[in-house]
DNA sequence: CTGTCCTCAGTAAGCGCTTACGTAAGCACT
DNA sequence: AGTGCTTACGTAAGCGCTTACTGAGGACAG
């Protein structure tokens, strides 16, 4: 494999004028760059990245880590955390400064090992939440800068992005009793104290409350995040001496699989019962009826969360931030709303 | 940041020590591997990829090159090429040695750039179909091994994986023949000359072919692999004097889209026609009525594509390897059938 | 003619690891 | 005591870049 010293001595330089030509700055003529670049082109040559990395202490590479992406989801299932939308946003920001993604997965077996690996590899480390406990992430936090995503507690002197949870399910529940007029509302959460699934139903509670309507100390149900999960909570609501009018549900999944029960059990929705979700996954669009649900700006948080990273490198004293990003509520027909349209933005 | 020196110093030793115990290797005792690691500890060191990557000439990181990970997407839209599953299969594969894995896609603004940044910072590539020209691949691969994901043609000496494409096409049509008994098909494909759709169709004519159809000379319609453009395809469908009783989609979207066409123009499917698509994305389920598809193996193709490329990396000379996936046939309602049942696997 | 500044380029000292090689000690067996 | 093997560890030479420092030469002002 070719090296600095051979382009070198192949376009009669010194190394030093290579590196210089290669980094693009300044400091040669016209003439001596395309010699430079001539004998590159020749030897096929590639910098070493370990190399560079090495003697410039810059990596140029940004990891992402994620809690479970060695899950073993049935292909063809969506998966609930909207990972790919999260790299790409991640990747064009990363992209746009001249960096790439390291991505790992926490949870798997050699999980823990791994993410240290990984910030051994990276100028800075975005965390999704849920996958680190505290004492890792405070370990890593001491080698490599860490912005936190989708952590609604900010952790100490970290910066985070996170949607706005709370906001989103205040207005998709302001929207069920503004514009529909429903009075009876319920809310299936995903797993006890999960921590997204707790904001929103702090927004279902708000909305509630704004509208003094009188407010449940928990969940109606708990659905686990999955669809079955939605159709057992369904099945569990529809047992209540007096169903609600509409639901709220913490993710799209599990309101997926509450429709499936209604239409087993002949239960009319909008009609007779609105059903809204959360996330827009893109099944979304395609259950019948369509779901009203809230959309979190997947892409947008992985790349304002590497965008904070970059901040942060840059300036590795500056204050912490926390970014929190608007959700938008998408009307579809299962709560009731004839026309797709689309409200504005919360926050 | 602490260094091996540090280290070194800390608990006694010479860096050559600290560097086995780090490796995991032998030739030290239980004692000093524990002070090694005590001083590690108490000096929250972690050690320079960089630095092991130079001394080593092994980076631990894989390189997944896509054609256009920063496309635009509709937020809840699926992407037509499962990348979600193809980079967990390769993150489950690299994890499982101990690698990471560095995504980039090529189709970006500095995306030529992007790939040779990637390529200088990996111990070897796996390279979607579609994401480079073939010189630029040539050069790459000069200079790192390289492994062809979904390319039907292995570029000369490099290894591939892909899936079935003709296969699964052959075994769904056959299923509209030989199942249902249909004898007036058509094919729509996607854009002009793209290879999947190509090798699709291939497989579409083959099935008829063996039961003895009249075969087409090209596909009855393109959409461009798009929602909207299976729409406009099923509408040109239409038009036909004698519209067929089943058309076979060279993916998913567009079958989706037709079904949404077919819908408004009250035509029942599958009674007076059948569909069937081909990816088995996540709303194939959903749509009503539920999509009959051959599922792509895309987390094991991505599994397959970094395998290989260890293999490659361990033995640089050995033969290279074409794999080939089976694909699956999912039967669910828009192809005739009741229940959801499936069929075997192809190849 | 001298001093100053700017541009282009070379010298060489690292960056933080790995690893080939060397050494010393311990042990078993002559 | 000598030989040979094994284990445990140190020495030091890189790995392929970047960059601070230095310097040569030319342009230009005084």
């Amino acid at each position: 494999m070719a090296t600095i010293y051979h382009v070198a001595r192949r376009s009669g330089v010194s190394t030093a004028t290579v590196s210089r030509v290669m980094k693009g700055g300044t400091g040669f003529s016209a003439a001596t760059r395309e010699r430079v670049l001539a004998a590159a082109g020749e030897l096929a040559w590639v910098p070493s990245g370990s190399a560079r990395g090495l003697a410039s202490r810059r990596t140029g590479i940004v990891g992402l880590i994620f809690p479970d992406l060695d899950n073993t989801d049935e292909p063809g299932q969506d998966s609930p955390l909207y990972f790919d939308q999260i790299i790409r946003g991640a990747e064009r920001a990363a992209t746009a400064m001249g960096d790439a993604v390291l991505i790992a997965g926490s949870r798997c077996a050699t999980g823990r090992d791994l993410v240290f690996s990984v910030a051994s590899k990276v100028d800075g480390l975005v965390v999704l939440a849920g996958s680190l406990s505290k004492r890792d992430l405070d370990q890593i936090g001491r080698s490599v800068p860490v912005v936190l995503l989708a952590d609604r507690a900010a952790h100490r002197g970290m910066d985070g992005v996170a949607a706005d949870n709370r906001g989103g399910a205040r207005a998709i529940t302001s929207h069920l009793i503004v514009g529909h007029g429903y009075r009876e509302l319920a809310f299936v959460g995903g797993v006890q104290r999960a921590p997204d699934s707790m904001e929103r139903f702090a927004g279902f509670r708000d909305a509630l409350k704004e509208a003094g309507l009188s407010i449940p100390e928990a969940p109606a149900a708990l659905g686990g995040f999955t669809e079955s999960g939605g159709e057992l909570a369904m099945h569990e609501i529809l047992r209540a001496p007096r169903p609600p009018e509409a639901v709220v549900f913490a993710n799209d999944q599990m309101a997926i699989g509450a429709l499936s029960t209604l239409r087993r059990a002949r239960i009319p929705v909008p009609a007779q019962m609105a059903i809204a979700g959360f996330d827009d996954i893109a099944a979304a669009r395609h259950v019948r009826p369509a779901l009203t649900t809230v959309r979190q700006p997947m892409r947008d948080l992985g790349e304002q969360a590497v965008r904070l990273l970059f901040e942060r490198v840059a300036e590795p004293d500056g204050a912490r931030r926390a970014v929190l990003l608007s959700t938008e509520v998408v009307l579809r027909r299962s709560c009731g709303c004839g026309a797709r349209v689309r409200a504005g933005a919360t926050s």
